[in-house]
DNA sequence: GACCGGCTTCATGCATGCATCATAAGCTGC
DNA sequence: GCAGCTTATGATGCATGCATGAAGCCGGTC
């Protein structure tokens, strides 16, 4: 779904190996703190080990590893603390797109959007917790795309890789009560949109994402056991 | 300055090769639209080539170099649009800093502004605008470090990297009546964060942050001939 | 004079080999 | 038995060489 801005045509048979190493460590399959050797992850990809090397320096730009000079690469899990900070700022990114999607109101978006949420709300009746994440995930992202800010939406982009978000979603989404209230609230941003109120929906953006990063940080005991 | 979350003691000596190669292109060393050949590069800081490409291509993450595969790396420009989106980014960004400041309020922060701005009228009243855009610098940079969200700061510095905020900064101060207003909202912000107020501290710097860009982005026509 | 096809040039893309160094196992002396 | 030292291992860091492909040049043709 995200890279609707890039080719999306063969985006899959010719994946970058800077894009299925990541996958690789966002997936679980290292988990965290665990060493990826390079040697290793030449031979799984059938390439040398310097093209291997680049793209583990740039994941380590992208805060997903951490490489040890000398030592080794290895999975990085977020602290608690930096688990805050994203959040702080995907609201202030989600914000942004909103109002700036609400400024635009550009009714293909629109529609899309509304699409969604009937979608979503459907899901919910069934019971189909799998395709409520799916359409909540989307849900997010029509809205960065649809602000029309390639700049905000890398930036968003480098967010959610950092935030591993893959991992936590599936903890909020099960959360008592949380899937109403976040329902009603997509609503309510989707209403400031249509109502062409920047302000409005930033708000409304906002308030939501922090309603739903305060569930992701403050887990239900009885939910902790996952996997 | 932007390092004091780093080591700030021999951070000049042991700069790494990514920092001297993006200072290369900050600079202006190499115009926009310029190659920048591994080999020179390699040979002027006495590398290989290996360790050159690892940074070029850390550098086109960043959106300050673009690779052209089998061609070449040339320096970027950014496009009037994405300048306009990216100063989106930073108002969104830094109205969350002074934000995040505000609701902190700690005092060791708070003198270090009230002395930047200090010293920021008394080069307005001297004259001094090179060491105004220094202080200016350093009164946003002070900001978000002050909101001891790492990962805003590191998002920030990616930002101002893209900006290449060097090469438009001077434009902005030149403006006539600008340095006056500019300095009205510098201290607006300080006092809503004395304050201790997150949303008024939010507001105001967002409201300067847009002012500047505006400034910015409309340039004074006579002003155009630079260098 | 303009256009087209092949060739030359040049820079990248990557594989490979060796040096370097962090880490840990093993060894020695107490 | 244990602390300190030595050595063995394994992974990275980087230099180098060759293959690949793009862009421009040059000559020939219409």
């Amino acid at each position: 779904m995200q890279d609707a801005l890039i080719s999306t045509t063969e985006a899959v048979e010719q994946e970058g190996l800077l894009d299925r190493i990541r996958r690789l460590v966002l997936g679980g399959e290292f988990p965290p703190g665990a060493l990826l050797p390079e040697a290793y992850l030449a031979q799984e990809f059938e390439v040398s080990r310097t093209p291997v090397r680049e793209a583990l320096k740039q994941l380590q730009q992208e805060g997903l590893v951490e490489i040890r000079p000398k030592v080794g690469t290895f999975v990085r899990e977020p602290t608690r603390r930096e688990i805050v900070e994203l959040f702080q700022l995907k609201e202030s990114l989600e914000g942004l797109a909103a109002s700036l999607l609400a400024r635009r109101g550009e009714a293909s978006e629109l529609s899309v959007l509304r699409r969604n949420l009937q979608d979503s709300d459907e899901a919910v009746l069934t019971g189909d917790k799998e395709a409520y994440a799916r359409l909540v995930h989307e849900f997010h992202w029509t809205i960065v795309r649809g602000s029309d800010n390639l700049k905000l939406y890398e930036h968003y982009e480098r967010l959610m890789n950092q935030l591993a978000y893959q991992r936590l979603v599936v903890r909020t989404v099960e959360h008592p009560g949380r899937i109403a209230a976040s329902t009603r609230e997509h609503h309510a941003v989707l209403e400031m949109i249509e109502h062409k109120d920047p302000f409005g929906a930033e708000a409304a953006m906002r308030n939501h994402v922090y309603a739903t990063s305060r569930e992701a940080l403050n887990p239900d005991p009885a939910l902790e056991r996952r996997n």
